[in-house]
DNA sequence: ATAGACCTTCCCATGGTGGTAAGGTCAACG
DNA sequence: CGTTGACCTTACCACCATGGGAAGGTCTAT
């Protein structure tokens, strides 16, 4: 399998499979006499771990310690919960940290007419004007 | 007000008081004769509204647009409502994104029992050997 | 044999931010 | 007046993950 099949059977682009060889997320592939990088099911079976992995927002540091958990038949499966427990907790935070600023373009919207005129909380409050929202 | 005063006053680092100069988001500073940069009043008051406007989460791109509407006497407060609601749809996005990961992962972590044992449904399911999950 | 679809490596760009190094300037203190 | 230390200047490098493209080699089908 070149490199080209691999990416479309893993979800990961070349340029990707590429670029995680030469990080270390993955062992070097095989190569063919003429220097095509060659794979098999196993390599897309990682391959797919690692797509998965990226998908749920994991770092590449953490799905590296994602695979070598995986390749570690005697692990224990505390280490990798407390991987996607953090993890969790990262992306609570972050989703916090959006709504928040959901909440207070909103709030500002909402006080903005929108129309033709010049009048416009939102450049206000930005421009630290705050005024009174008529009583919202 | 040199550029170390201005940081501090408005929140946004030396640095970035560059880079913003740099790429054009902010006019260049008036020079000292020993080539310090200058800053009074109106451009901190400048910056704090950068500042904001990142802290909202608006791209340099969008702020650049915000700055030229805030700018702007005339402009018409559609424009900006059109960046806001266009911002908070991105937000939303997002968000719903990242609260699908996190839906994923707390099932896989509540399947696992995190205990010294090597069995572990995340990384079976990062693999995809899903497996029944005792019917929860 | 030739075309076209693939592969290879290497470099560049993105977006914001931080670091750091080498050098100039300024204020205060002795 | 000289030194010290805190500031300023520019100019790079790094991050993280990804895409783009150029220049050149290879394979397959016609």
């Amino acid at each position: 399998m070149n490199i080209g099949e691999a990416a479309s059977a893993s979800g990961v682009s070349a340029k990707m499979i590429r670029y995680y060889e030469s990080i270390g997320l993955i062992r070097p592939a095989q190569r063919t006499g003429s220097n095509y990088r060659v794979y098999g099911g196993a390599e897309v079976h990682l391959l797919r771990f690692v797509k998965r992995a990226r998908t749920l927002g994991f770092s590449v540091d953490e799905t590296a310690a994602l695979l070598g958990l995986w390749q570690d038949k005697g692990r224990a499966s505390g280490e990798v919960k407390a991987i996607a427990v953090n993890h969790i907790a990262a992306l609570e935070a972050k989703i916090a940290d959006l709504e928040g600023m959901v909440r207070t373009l909103k709030h500002l919207a909402h006080c903005c007419g929108g129309d033709d005129r010049p009048d416009c909380p939102i450049l206000d409050e930005l421009a630290g004007e705050a005024r009174a929202t008529k009583g919202h």
